[in-house]
DNA sequence: CGCGATTTTGATACTCATCAACGGAAGTGG
DNA sequence: CCACTTCCGTTGATGAGTATCAAAATCGCG
């Protein structure tokens, strides 16, 4: 059994999961940064109700498609999921993975409609956020509405990885770096971790033939920055990947 | 005499221009937005209390630069203005050019700096907007906050055209549409106008040598789809220069 | 096992960056 | 008015980096 698509809300609130894990979900990023900001329960209670707990997807389902109607945004709780376009030569243009604890969907307020396809690429579980309950809602808290344009501000510019042009050892090693620090964030292992995609799919992110990819791979591997084996990553040594990425990521 | 930086708020409203032009001014995207949406006159009023003209700003003068505490975003009235970075090398990265009508300074919420430094290409007047402020009225005005989501959802994604890995024709073709169009949409010629920015700046933001944009420049002038002489630019066919963009813009 | 998808490896081609040199426009100072 | 400078744009020759094509190796899975 599949979960419906994001733009359809749930009927009734009895698909979510036991009141108790959603009061102190957190990987909510919604829920976590009000709380860290100490906002009175009442409101609380209140982002808590137009909060739903979906899923699970499984690998290649998806979870919304381009052109479908803009109802709601989602914090990814579990998995990976990919966004991705299809151009009018029928290629996949990939846009980005969303990795625990990041917002999938705040592109698509502006069309009303869902610009891009979200699929998971393992398996996934999201929070729901009605997106005209939480606005109406953030007229209230303006907590909420600073935090939704934290939110938003922060994804303008977040294309640098693969604007700007970069060989492609500083694009993967940029790649493989945030990926790191963003599982890291949500308290996963950034040193040890299975990558969700395919070489394609990096190489179609990174704008680099999957054969690159590949090279790359095993160049830093041959350097001892990295043990790759398949799909599984180990970082061996942070400092030099790092400064491969350092151009990328202006630091 | 040089207009102070946006960071700075102006101490009285008497360096505003007339009000009579202020209450119409065409080119203030909320004030246009609101007025569309058949709002009520006190909170225009609001609007309009948060709204300064500032400006003329001169070639090369600086708006904002990289660090600054962020406090406003700004509509720019006339002009154009480059948005960009320096990397750890000292290299210039151009991150965008704003035409009249578009909105600067929204990548600066989230970490309440601006991000990156922004300069006048040629002179520029703005319509300031204090963030704070405006963020205060949003709360009120559910109208604002909507189009504050729409505009910052906008810009998510804008980064097609430097990261798709397109040919120097297709990325060439692309940016001249864009501003073609994005001109027009303001009432101005898109069918002949002027680059206010040197082949440098156009081939650092598209991620190509200055050298190749001049040599596509060149070509798209031998196949009669333009007509360039320096910075003066005449669109002679329009739909083959469509064609040539299509991949990139996705149409 | 055997099929399909993914990954790897090798050989070649092509786009574009780089280097170098020149031409031209605008501005400066004598 | 005329050198002189400087920045910008153009043009040509060369090379580097990566895509592409082709094929073998590996893994997952029915």
């Amino acid at each position: 059994m599949s979960s419906p698509r994001l733009g359809a809300s749930l009927p009734n609130p009895a698909a979510t999961d036991d009141g108790n894990e959603m009061r102190f979900c957190s990987t909510c990023a919604f829920s976590a940064a009000c709380l860290d900001q100490g906002y009175d329960k009442a409101a609380l209670g209140d982002l808590h109700c137009l909060v739903e707990h979906v899923g699970p997807y499984h690998e290649g389902d998806v979870i919304f498609r381009e052109g479908d109607p803009f109802t709601a945004i989602a914090a990814v709780r579990a998995g990976t999921v990919k966004t991705y376009v299809i151009d009018n030569h029928g290629d996949e243009h990939v846009l980005g993975f969303f990795l625990p604890g990041e917002v999938i969907g705040l592109n698509a307020i502006h069309p009303a409609r869902y610009p891009c396809n979200a699929v998971a690429m393992d398996t996934v579980a999201l929070c729901r956020f009605s997106f005209p309950q939480m606005a109406l809602l953030a007229t209230r808290m303006p907590g909420l509405q600073h935090q939704l344009f934290r939110l938003l501000s922060e994804d303008i510019g977040k294309a640098a990885l693969v604007a700007g042009d970069y060989s492609a050892d500083e694009r993967v090693s940029a790649f493989l770096l945030t990926v790191s620090r963003r599982l890291a964030a949500r308290g996963l292992s950034g040193r040890r971790f299975h990558l969700s995609m395919t070489r394609s799919d990096i190489g179609n992110y990174l704008r680099l033939a999957p054969e690159t990819v590949s090279r790359v791979l095993r160049r830093l591997q041959n350097d001892g920055i990295l043990a790759v084996e398949r799909r599984e990553l180990e970082i061996l040594d942070l400092d030099l990947l790092t400064a491969l990425a350092a151009s990328v990521l202006r630091e």
